[in-house]
DNA sequence: TTTTTGTCTTTTATCGCTATATTACACAGC
DNA sequence: GCTGTGTAATATAGCGATAAAAGACAAAAA
């Protein structure tokens, strides 16, 4: 089967059994008025009968408008694409959406981060007109590397103080650590723990938040409440495992995943530790399960429509050779009657 | 900035700074050793200070060896990307292995059912060789209408017993009840609750499967164990509460989604009844999130995989013009240590 | 009758790329 | 000096669609 495509039925094929020129199949099949109603009709009738389509290639290439985008998520396990965190394709819907509006073709990859220089080799080995990356992860400085001979970059992540050569869209990550160990202190916890993995660079800087809210409500950040968990399936669940059973005194934990965070509860309520009434739990995407979870979830929003818009405008103007800007989301908490205390 | 897109360097502008002809810089580009290798690093140098980049368009237009496939995800709520079921997007992973593997283009493309006739819209709207449908849902005779005129269609769901023009993918649902439901009579169950909106063609089956496990224990089947919620957030949680307001004997309940069940857990623990050792539950599609969940959740798995790949499959043959089958996949039911008893 | 107008249709040129065929040139062997 | 061989670059010919310009024809107006 595989490349034995038969040749399809063209334009001009049709043309002759309609007795009529090619340009006037063109206009019929896309209903010109330019064409009289009956010619019309009868093109169309014939197009539907032979199952004719015509060659989106050949169309996209003389209209020129229609960009190829792809979008890379990295998988964590080979072979299986049950992805690590279901808010990346929650953002890649608002990617989706904000592709589609601009009249642009998403091409969607997915790929393995594991095989050593994964991006440059999609780049490489596809044809794309640009490039967007979700999960920038710690690869900072592959994708500065490629961003030196491929600008039709756009990653969704966070700034990095350093040298960057590509544009990120994140939500205030500074901002929603803050408010999210905020709401913590506010409902009387003092020790909060912190359940995440501070090298990458969305991490750190809710890490700060974090260290920012426990600074103005004069509490001494506590090492034994630091927890770097790296995001893969059993982290969050681990790491709060071994919380308990070092007998690390702490009233909360403020997860930087709503997966983390998940994992956590259960690891908490495995030994019998109440949520939120011994400890409360503070996630981070809002993840639409979120709210089904058990206790519902409190968790900072990131708004994956917006940011799939970001992250699409900035690509476009990368190709278009601008240098777009880094750009930061709004942050929310949802407060969810439970997990949160 | 919309349209404004500057004219691109093309191809024969690089030939004409090298000094050479088109051709060669095509050669050279595409690291073809019909160029001499100086000349080649040159051009290709050349290529990479001015951020040259071939024309998608033309290439896949001379080429022809890249379809463009579509894929349409219904979203629940307009404006909002909040996919109904993870499951749906984890789907969506494996059709892009599959697509890629092949060597085309994966047009994604998110819709609302509520418009209308939402499919045509979009094909008529969309220039695409091929669409793949996630979610056959109750539209049943609208894609039949649709496949009269436009057959390159793939569905994920059910086989539908009257006429049918479109092939569809979709697990075993018939098996996978009647496994789901095994398990909890194994399990010392006796009155199993069926969480499903029966009407829709997958769910239908996997009541029958339900009604088989049953009859094989020789237990009668009951009215009141039936709760036909539809697919909706708040439908599992609801459906369940009700189930314990009406005050109905039961000590399991099969949930027709993961999503389902956990919205039930939720709602069991909300009244202080144990999962599972009141009441054990059973999900289906073993979603990636369904390993954390608390308690973690027993599941019918679906492979996504498998099913990405044959979806893919039968719209290429679909293309091709024939006719492809209706195609079950394997169904396992996956046993976490708690819900499902 | 001639001109004008309007409706429908065809001709032509083109989008940017790549494969194929062809040419140009250098150097070996007789 | 001529032919044969190999390498490196060029010229040419489309891929299949569409838009713009040009043409054909009939009916209306002068």
């Amino acid at each position: 089967m595989k490349g034995s495509r038969k040749r399809a039925l063209l334009m001009s094929d049709l043309a002759k059994m309609a007795g009529v020129s090619k340009s006037t199949v063109s206009r019929a099949l896309a209903g010109s008025d330019l064409v009289n109603k009956e010619t019309r009709a009868h093109i169309q009738k014939l197009a539907a009968e032979h199952n004719y389509r015509v060659n989106t290639n050949a169309r996209n290439f003389f209209l020129q408008n229609c960009l190829t985008i792809a979008v890379l998520l990295p998988s964590a396990n080979r072979g299986d694409w049950r992805i690590s965190d279901p808010f990346f394709l929650e953002l890649l819907g608002g990617i989706a959406e904000a592709v589609n509006e601009k009249g642009h073709q998403l091409l969607l990859a997915k790929t393995h981060p594991q095989t050593g220089n994964w991006i440059k080799e999609f780049i490489d080995a596809h044809t794309t007109d640009g490039v967007i990356l979700i999960g920038q992860g710690a690869q900072h400085d592959k994708i500065n590397e490629i961003a030196e001979h491929f600008n039709a970059l756009s990653v969704w992540g966070a700034k990095v103080d350093a040298y960057q050569r590509y544009p990120t869209v994140g939500s205030d990550n500074e901002l929603g650590g803050y408010k999210a160990t905020r709401h913590l202190l506010e409902q009387g916890r003092r020790r909060i723990a912190f359940l995440g993995y501070t090298t990458l660079p969305e991490i750190s800087l809710r890490h700060a938040g974090y260290r920012r809210a426990l600074r103005e409500a004069d509490i001494a950040a506590d090492d034994s409440l630091q927890r770097p968990a790296r995001h893969s399936k059993s982290a969050g669940y681990l790491s709060t495992q071994k919380l308990i059973e070092e007998g690390v005194d702490f009233d909360a934990i403020f997860a930087v995943s709503d997966l983390f965070a998940m994992a956590a509860i259960t690891a908490l309520q495995e030994r019998g530790i109440r949520v939120p009434e011994d400890v409360a739990v503070v996630g981070y995407d809002d993840v639409a399960i979120s709210a089904f979870y058990n206790p519902p979830l409190t968790s900072v929003r990131q708004d994956r429509s917006e940011g799939g818009r970001l992250l699409v405008e900035n690509l476009l103007a990368a190709i278009d050779g601008e240098a777009p800007p880094c750009r930061l989301l709004d942050t929310e908490l949802i407060v969810r009657k439970s997990s949160g205390g």
